[in-house]
DNA sequence: TTAACAAAGATTTTT
DNA sequence: TCTTTGTTAA
């Protein structure tokens, strides 16, 4: 046996039992904070250099592309250039690069397109239009949704209906779910759940295939297995189970993503599904204070389904944690804004010490005004991504066509982008009739005069598919990418239209578009091959997530989804409400509380020295006022840990806003009581504000609740509900004939009746 | 066919 | 509030 590193000794005891653990099926119970990216760069490191394996014959999946790129460099310092040979990256980015290498044989070139959550939505949409459903009756999204799951569940369309009872809804989605199967062949497309499930539909179909791969991935590492869903199971499975030498970590209490099928049991059952597995936990803390790990104990102890573990901590007890009692938003982001700058000013931090997290994006706008003003240099990380951008998928969209012109959806995005004429009628002319020839719309628009369309779009169609092939050909005679793509920003008029239309928002998309030049040249630059389709399917991959940089002197603002596994001296969670954090469920689905709870333990978890927790008690939604209770995970947290900004427990502070909102709220002089863990009064249903007294004086608005109005094209109805004031009074009417709508008192012709 | 305006709807979380 | 979708007039 090879001479052990020294670099071993870095590591505890525990650390040190799951690195040199290297044969066999392992599990890995990481708690937060116990070193395990470190545990895994380790054992990486050691397999190599115990020649165990070479590095292109070990494959570690992990969750973001940040985490993959971090841990090769980790390793790189450990064993040196080697390790830019390793298998490293998400799942989906190294499944799409095996896909590239064998998809000829399901079907498929290696130039496939694929397909964002927006994409594979349209292509939902477009089939439902085709086959006489009204989207507005039936959701894309809700199918999308269905079709998403059944597929990370592997269901095939033919199984769907096997599957499920038959209510409508199901039906509808088993028919559509197999259209948008055969549709996404036939635009040789995949959507983001295809990545991970036609691999395994290739290894079924190839056991040799199989083989190649089981026998190149010698050794198999999964990071985050407490997130995989069950098609990352299967296809890892398939994988490890010629050798197992396959070593999972995670942490159970951290498991965040169901919503994306993520399926907790993986971890749960892990040492069922592989006999010979060796359990091996990581419980010592090297993050956060005492008073931390304490708060975040006690609130994960709620749950009831885990894997044991205690964790424990050599650190320093710490402050307690401060809980900020908001009046609302701007409130909650002014006091958070004034802690930054005492902390920094007093205790010698930097913004980069600093994280905001939150549970919805939207959340960050209002930190984003605040900080602006009060200068704190912030990074928001997350919300819409550079590559969902409108402008910047347009013209990836007419990139696509270059390379695999089949793809109907990329085609219809941008044939009339800018508008030349191709409008809906001679584009709904065309579409039917693909798919009356089974052809694809471009193979019906080369010969486009066959088709039988209006002659001014005819034409049209006719410079467009010029345009396209001979940029085809400038792409075939081997012209830079960033020149083709500056042609065809020329050919097709898109920065002509842009230029032309000369307001603020024009400009910030003519630089996205630089933006995107600019990805590209340094692409073609960085790359041995940089071939256009390769860039195309890399960017599909790439989330902003993986541009948050900890160097960068600033505050750090994302979700808590976002902040998993990253770590900051200052954490503020925020938004500790009712209703947003646990989140407030929608259309009645059940929310899951437990994995809420996950996610307020993975935020707390984040902190390292001094933590916050911050609620308001009202709030703008839709921009109206909604009065908020304070999240329950806050009665959950030990009372020990935390204290109000005067020092006092939380539910001494109940008064803080009593007399302000009394005074408000009453005419005479009765005392009102709030309880503090209900929302105060909604707006809404009182009359106690007095700039709206004024509108709600009979006398002056007839449009009351209640009221029986005609509307010049709804007809009769009658008032439900009223919100708003003056201008912006909406009210909500309920149509005898055309059931409820919501109209603006302002615009809306509406004439009492009776 | 397009542009302009009015109405409805959206806020989970992400590869 | 802001963005997307639908309707109507030019």
């Amino acid at each position: 046996m090879t001479k052990e590193p020294d670099f071993i000794h870095d590591l505890n005891e525990q650390q040190q039992r799951a690195v040199r653990h290297t044969e066999g099926p392992l599990l890995i119970v990481a708690g937060a904070g116990s070193g395990k990216t470190r545990v895994l760069t380790y054992r990486i490191a050691y397999l190599i250099q115990q020649q165990k394996a070479e590095p292109n014959e070990i494959l570690a999946l992990t969750f973001t592309n940040k985490a993959a790129r971090e841990m090769k460099e980790r390793i790189q310092q450990l064993i040196g250039e080697e390790a830019r040979r390793l298998w490293m990256g998400t799942f989906h980015s190294v499944f799409s690069k095996i896909l590239r290498y064998e998809a000829e044989n399901i079907g498929f070139t290696s130039d496939y397109s694929i397909y964002d959550t927006e994409d594979s939505k349209n292509a939902i949409k477009q089939i439902l239009r085709e086959n006489n459903y009204d989207p507005k009756e039936i959701q894309p999204r809700i199918l999308q949704r269905r079709i998403s799951d059944a597929k990370n569940e592997l269901i095939s369309p033919d199984h769907y209906n096997e599957k499920f009872i038959h209510s409508t809804l199901d039906d509808i989605t088993a028919k559509i779910y197999g259209i948008y199967t055969e549709r996404l062949k036939q635009n040789n497309a995949m959507d983001f759940d295809d990545l991970l499930i036609k691999p395994i539909e290739l290894f079924n179909e190839y056991p040799e295939i199989l083989e190649k791969y089981q026998d190149r991935f010698k050794y198999i590492l999964i990071d985050e297995y407490q997130d995989t869903n069950h098609a990352q199971y299967k296809v890892t499975n398939m994988l490890a189970c010629k050798y197992e030498n396959l070593c999972v970590v995670g942490d159970d209490a951290q498991s965040i993503y169901s919503f994306r099928g993520a399926d907790i049991s993986n971890i749960l059952d892990f040492k069922s599904d592989y006999e010979d597995a060796v359990e091996i936990p990581l419980e010592q803390n090297y993050r956060s204070t005492k008073a931390i790990l304490k708060a975040a104990d006690s609130i994960i102890k709620n749950n009831t389904r885990q894997l044991e573990k205690t964790l424990w901590t050599n650190n320093d007890t710490g402050d307690t944690i401060t809980v900020l009692d908001n009046y609302d938003e701007r409130d909650e982001a002014n006091r958070v804004a004034n802690y930054i700058n005492d902390l920094r000013m007093g205790q010698g931090y930097d913004f980069n010490d600093f994280a905001i997290l939150y549970r919805t994006n939207y959340q960050s706008r209002v930190f984003e005004e605040t900080f602006r003003r009060k200068g704190i240099t912030y990074q928001l990380v997350g919300g819409l991504s550079f590559y969902q951008r409108k402008e910047v998928k347009d013209v990836l969209a007419y990139l696509t066509l270059l390379v695999n012109p089949d793809d109907d959806n990329n085609l219809m995005r941008i044939i009339n982008e800018p508008s030349r004429g191709i409008g809906n009628k001679s584009l709904h002319d065309l579409t039917a009739r693909a798919r009356e020839t089974g052809q694809s719309l471009w193979e019906v628009l080369k010969h486009v005069e066959e088709a039988d369309v209006y002659k001014p779009a005819e034409n049209s169609v006719k410079d467009f598919v010029a345009m396209i092939q001979e940029l085809k050909q400038d792409l075939a005679d081997d012209k830079k990418l960033v020149n083709v793509t500056k042609k065809l920003l020329e050919r097709s008029g898109y920065m002509k239209a842009l230029v032309e239309e000369n307001s603020p928002k024009a400009m910030t998309r003519r630089e996205n578009i630089l933006e995107l030049e600019n990805a590209l040249s340094y692409f073609e630059k960085n790359n041995s091959n940089p071939t256009l389709s390769s860039f195309l399917q890399e960017i599909s991959l790439i989330t902003d997530t993986d541009q948050y940089d900890e160097e960068k002197p600033a505050v750090t603002m994302m979700t808590v989804h976002a902040a998993k596994g990253l770590e900051f001296p200052v954490v503020f969670v925020v938004g500790l409400e009712e209703e947003l954090f646990p989140v407030g469920s929608r259309n009645n689905e059940e929310i899951n509380i437990e994995e809420e709870r996950r996610l307020f333990y993975v935020a707390i978890t984040r902190a390292q020295e001094k933590l916050f927790f911050s609620h308001c008690r009202s709030r703008y939604k839709y921009g109206e006022e909604q009065r908020k209770a304070r999240s329950r995970f806050l009665e959950e947290v030990s009372s020990d840990v935390v204290r109000t900004e005067t020092g006092a427990t939380i539910n001494q502070n109940k008064d803080r806003f009593s007399d302000k909102k009394s005074n408000h709220t009453n005419n005479g002089n009765t005392h009102i009581e709030y309880d503090w863990k209900k929302p105060l009064y909604n707006k809404n249903n009182r009359s106690s504000n007095t700039t709206k007294i004024h509108y709600d004086n009979p006398d002056e608005d007839p449009f009351q609740v209640g009221a029986k109005v005609e509307h010049n094209i709804f007809g009769p109805g009658k008032i439900i509900s009223r919100t708003g004031q003056g201008e912006k009074t909406k009210v909500v009417v309920y149509f005898k004939n055309r059931g409820r709508k919501t109209l603006m008192l302002r615009v809306a012709k509406l004439q009492v009746v009776g």
